[in-house]
DNA sequence: TGCAATACCGACCGGTCGGTCGGTATGTGG
DNA sequence: CCACATACCGACCGACCGGTCGGTATTGCA
């Protein structure tokens, strides 16, 4: 069999597995749960995954993968401060929303569960995501300040976990049949973190 | 015995599962664990709640609780709408970050593992919370309107929402010996929220 | 002092968890 | 057609989970 077929099973495992882990959370899932979600038994699924924590592990390691790929490789590729701050909070926003991408919320959500020297490895990964968004501000701001503006009492740093705070929280609350849809969010967070870093 | 001892042994033992809650997480902690960091039996816990979704139920609605009297009594308390605003944001921020109020951080996290007859209640009350800033922010941007702004592209309830993201996702990152303190947080979050809703 | 009520203990239960393992289908290259 | 790796099954394991229960120590009150 070729190596493609390994690979293709492994990550339809671990599309499953998000599912679960996303709807019912990790510790109420069981290795069981996913087996029987993919019609496979629970030794069948332990030849592909060591572990329960490996599955963890790579969903996260994934959706790492999946925020370089859909927000930071499209941020860097635009020129001009303002609008790489425009794409990366819309990127942002989308990635969290979309229903194909479930592994960002499984990242977001269950960080306890991971053993300590796995969960080190993303939270390096998150803090690299923090350093490009906090730079990204201080470009505007820099820009902005050559302009009318004088002074910006928000540091980037403050700024960057304010913004990374309310899109990070949106999984918490938002509805896809609520009032408040994707289209509405994405101008409106944009013209809050933009009047906020530039007040 | 009196009454009053057993009301105090039922909250030093939510005290005490709200703090390892925290620490380890609600599905890591077992009954035994709350047992023992209390120097008790685990049948000698159960004299005390009936299940461990109870004392989940407990912890989250005293967080309600802590909530309405350090954070909404108080805003209450103060005439002036943008005032009202600075002042929740400020006493929001600390009791997220205070050491004493576990419970908070808690509730932030672990709805999940409550049945949903309990979860619905607790959600209940925070969106009467969320009506609460939302109002607020209304009226902030009502009287600035009648200043010499002219326009509120942002509303009152993305404003809420992104408010309320920004500041419960602290728990997440916030390092006491980190260089973003605590004391810097309250004024730079403050002028983020009124740049960003008055922009 | 005696008597309930309360607080608590510790052994125990059924069940489920993550994980293991010997064995069997399958299918592919020689 | 055979040999071998891969994919998978299902019974099983020890540990631990939430929760129960009969019994005992302690305590406030009459």
């Amino acid at each position: 069999m070729a190596r493609e077929t390994v690979v293709d099973s492994r990550q339809e495992i671990l599309r499953t597995a998000a599912r679960l882990f996303q709807q019912r959370g990790y510790d109420a899932t069981s290795m069981n749960d996913i087996a029987a979600a993919l019609k496979l038994s629970k030794g069948g699924l332990y030849h592909h995954f060591q572990s329960k924590d490996e599955i963890l592990f790579e969903i996260m390691n994934h959706a790492m993968e999946i925020t370089q790929e859909l927000v930071i490789a499209p941020v860097r590729r635009i020129v001009g401060a303002e609008e790489r701050l425009r794409a990366l909070i819309r990127l942002h926003i989308e990635v969290v929303l979309s229903p194909r991408d479930r592994e960002i919320t499984v990242m977001l959500h269950e960080n306890h569960p991971l053993p300590p020297a796995l969960r080190k490895r993303i939270n390096a990964r998150k803090k690299e995501y923090i350093h490009f968004v906090e730079s990204l501000i201080t470009d505007v701001q820099m820009n902005a300040q050559r302009g009318r503006h004088a002074k910006c009492a928000v540091s980037p740093r403050a700024g960057a976990f304010a913004l990374l705070g309310m899109i990070n929280w949106i999984y918490q609350w938002y509805k896809p049949e609520g009032d408040l849809q994707a289209n509405n969010l994405v101008p409106q967070f944009t013209d809050l973190v933009f009047g906020g870093i530039l007040a």
